[in-house]
DNA sequence: ATGAAAGCGCTAACAG
DNA sequence: CTGTTAGCGCTTTCAT
């Protein structure tokens, strides 16, 4: 054990090794004006040769930047979703958007978790802030539409990037969801399916409601009757989804097809349906939004909406770095492509 | 520009506030010694009024610590599978265990992948550790047996802890792989079967040994052959295991249950035992090591061992933390109990 | 038991 | 174009 640990290496010890100042370094670090191009190949072969790389911390301290997003979650969700091991991977989705796209940029992504229900959401909120000092927050659903959290922000000025969101406050970046819906119905109804059910999401999600819009204008568009029977409403949990199919299977006349709006809702039909002696596809059709890894696994396979989890994130830290970086952000909303990926759980209703 | 931030409250705004010096505040948020009970609860008194919370990257500046922990990943895997929305959720049980315990103490994990193969994994680590400076490493697997990696933050002396390896260097956490392995294998032969298959795993990972020193010791103690055509190799991915499987199922005496060292690799024994004709359990008993998400919706479902990963982290994150605090720390190396899971891929050979 | 002073490594505002 | 001077918000020394 050696006496004294080696001092890490510091901006000093590069403007000491190319024989200019403080600043000039700083200046190549953060690609600023003003280098002569000869000074600043110097710089960046003392950088090089002394391994240097520049402390998070002291850039935060001395300038206005931290090169920090935080990404804030639904803390119980969240949890629970771990715990329960139901495999959705909407964080690592968001890691692999978010984390890589920070990374190319020099930023990191911090991710938290924040419960939305609790009072003291904006004391949570507050200390990650104070603690943190981010450079910009990436809010997902619920989070994203709740104005409590998107006030909050706003009075702070910190930029924000909401998920899920097609408009509103800061960044909003989604898919469409409502044309994702129709065209899930679409599907169905060029199946042949004349009754279509249709299991909603939380009404504490934006995207609910525009799930909701989107399977009744295919259904009205296809000429369809629009009964209000065929709705049924859930939470995106499991027993939601039991509960809504039983009632929409229970109906004088039930529904060849399902659209659930998760995939757990989706299961649950699959589950449901098992249980009445109903067999998927040929009985009951079940198209799911989501498609996390397990739906690839249900038997049968289910056809789903897939959510570009991953391209939204990046995409909300791509927006919310450019605007840190004072590039110009022409556009404050971004609608992202979703895909319809069609397995065994839709098939022609039996004659 | 970015817009300029609206000043936020700082130690200097409590010391204020409460009528003393910085450095009584700074005590008080440290737990120092020598503050009188009357001063710290005017002072407590007073952050709570203001909502101070302490600047992360100010602490790390003014003192030598920096509460952050690294969690450090291997990329390409961790990638692949993020991509492949194959269901993995080790990277999930990790931020449970680990992000939830640090939150308790006041610290944070940062979360980066660094690729092993790399020629430049010391600049990668290098890297990450001169910009984040943090309190301890947790290293994952393979990392947690990569010399150069343990060797490095030795050099440094930054405290690590290795997940998955039960001895070495720095901190040791694991679950007991071999007992775990002999469970599994001691499941099967209760069962009544007399010729075991094993798949291992990578030999990158130190407890692919240790797997596969479990099952041997199993199959010994219940006195059958220990036949080395009942072993086959693998390296954790799917396309491994299809050929392993393959292999052991094309033997003269194919065995009647085969134990692998990874779901992924189960579920590949899994399609091609159905492949073959051959029914689960019925033909063929798999039982398998992880328990991810996805081995609940296989069919059958996979029995599996459980690989408490979430604990390992908490514990990593915990010993790390203590250690940085400057506790007492007795034990450098710890195991954590297993759970063998049983579901519906076993049961007794077919007569 | 408390306070004052000296930085930590960096950027910002201003000089030259 | 480049260097100098102040801090940023804390935790250390040290005094008191």
């Amino acid at each position: 054990m050696p006496p004294t640990r080696p001092r890490a290496v510091t901006i000093k010890h590069v403007a000491a090794e190319a024989g200019v100042s403080l600043q000039t370094v700083s200046r190549v670090i953060n690609d600023g004006p003003n280098v002569r191009d000869a000074i600043k190949e110097r710089v960046l072969a003392a950088i090089e040769k002394l391994g240097y790389v520049p402390s998070l911390a002291a850039r935060r301290m001395g300038g206005r930047r931290s090169y920090l997003l935080l990404a804030l979650n639904d803390r119980d969700r969240t949890i629970e979703g771990w715990r329960s091991g139901d495999g959705t991977d909407w964080v690592d989705q968001m890691l692999l958007g978010g984390m890589l796209k920070c990374a190319e940029h020099g930023y990191r992504m911090i991710f938290e978790l924040v419960d939305t229900h609790d009072a003291h959401v904006e004391r949570a909120i507050g200390a990650a802030l104070a603690g943190l000092h981010p450079d910009g927050v990436i809010l997902t659903p619920p989070h994203s539409d709740n104005p409590v959290i998107t006030e909050l922000l706003a009075a702070r000025s910190i930029p924000f990037a909401r998920i899920g969101s097609q408009q509103g406050p800061g960044f909003a970046i989604a898919m469409d969801d409502a044309r994702a819906a129709a065209a899930a119905t679409q599907h169905l109804i060029s199946l042949g399916h004349r009754r279509v059910g249709f299991i909603t999401g939380s009404d504490e999600y934006a995207l609910s409601g525009a799930r909701l819009e989107g399977y009744r204008s295919a259904i009205q568009a296809a000429g369809l009757p629009d009964d209000i029977d065929l709705i049924a409403r859930g939470d995106f949990t499991f027993d939601s989804g039991v509960a809504a199919t039983r009632r929409l299977l229970a109906l004088n006349q039930p529904p060849t097809a399902i659209l659930a709006s998760s995939d757990q809702m989706s299961l649950a039909a699959l589950q449901v349906a098992h249980s009445l002696g109903l067999d998927v596809p040929r009985d009951l059709s079940i198209v799911s939004f989501d498609n996390t890894p397990i739906v690839k696994f249900s038997r049968p396979p289910l056809t789903a909406i897939r959510q570009p989890i991953a391209d939204m994130t990046a995409c909300a830290a791509d927006l919310l770095i450019r605007f840190a970086n004072g590039d110009p952000v022409e556009e404050t909303s971004k609608i992202l492509p979703f895909d319809l990926i069609v397995r065994g759980s839709t098939a022609p209703p039996s004659p």
